[in-house]
DNA sequence: TAATTAAGTTAGGTATACCAAATAAAGATA
DNA sequence: TATCTTTATTTGGTATACCTAACTTAATTA
């Protein structure tokens, strides 16, 4: 079974191959914001449970099996972030979330946002559906906003 | 600053408290399948933290600070809960879910999903929303589902 | 009330994930 | 090529959260 965290280092090793074409200890280190030895350590971690192949001092490779795991924490993490999107949550708040929902969403549950997003997505212009949403947030804004300015929930 | 650990810790007490009418340590152990020591500690660090009000072999107390805490992560839960049922999520496993989730949704978040759930609720009947989303996920169902039996995602 | 059972705590140990400091290897440059 | 710099690893230590086994306190019941 995989961490949370071995899921989060998946996942950076995944983005830094796909943006650089290689992947450095160190460029794990700056992104995920942890020590080179965090790193260090998880990278034996990940190689001994067969997610990456790696030698001392040498480059990282998925296996198929790791690669296929980063492809699914990385939809995962897309979806997430489409569905954040829709409901009103900004881009950058959007990502953020998803890193962390993205390891609790159970698979019936991505199945669910995903048929949700698509719904969406597919609703004819018609339907106005944005719209009414976007309106009924604006309203609700000036109603209630200042009211609700201390609720946190 | 809680973990997530603490939070369901405090949950589980809170529930405890309203179901029972008193929380036993024993009982939290049950609830969160962990062991008694577990919990012996759990007690100890939120009663160091103010959360709660705690004498060994003693009963349980909320502070304003705990209930206050408490009453947030409650009410986080039944809106998670609520939402993901909206989204086609069956009972249980919204429950489940919404125990993870729960501790890394942002306020951002939580206030879109709030104002998600009650446009949906406060649609009219006319606008058949709700049909529609069933009707399609009843099609996506039968032209799709069988090609897709065994994509995890 | 004394003995038994149930509940809670302490002691000691595991696993994950983190860190700083020290060391080792690789790569760059003089 | 020898030195210096960068990068990676090892070492040793922290914090959280978990456990079992042993012990203590409280509650029950004989």
């Amino acid at each position: 079974m995989t961490t949370r965290n071995m899921e989060d280092y998946l996942e950076a090793i995944w983005n830094l191959q796909n943006k650089k074409g290689y992947v450095k200890a160190k460029d794990i280190a700056e992104r995920l914001e942890v020590s080179r030895p965090s790193v260090s350590e998880m990278i034996k971690k990940l190689s001994e449970n067969s997610y990456i192949l790696y030698e001392k001092y040498g480059g990282i490779i998925f296996t198929a099996k790791g690669k296929k795991l980063a492809q699914e924490i990385k939809k995962r993490h897309t979806l997430l972030v489409e569905f954040l999107k829709i409901i009103g949550v900004d881009e950058q708040s959007a990502q953020q979330d998803a890193c962390k929902l993205e390891h609790d969403v159970s698979p019936e549950t991505i199945t669910c946002l995903l048929e949700f997003v698509e719904f969406i997505s597919l609703l004819p212009e018609s339907s106005k559906w944005k719209e009414n949403f976007q309106e009924y947030l604006k309203k609700r804004g000036l109603l209630e906003r200042s009211s609700n300015k201390n609720k946190k929930l």
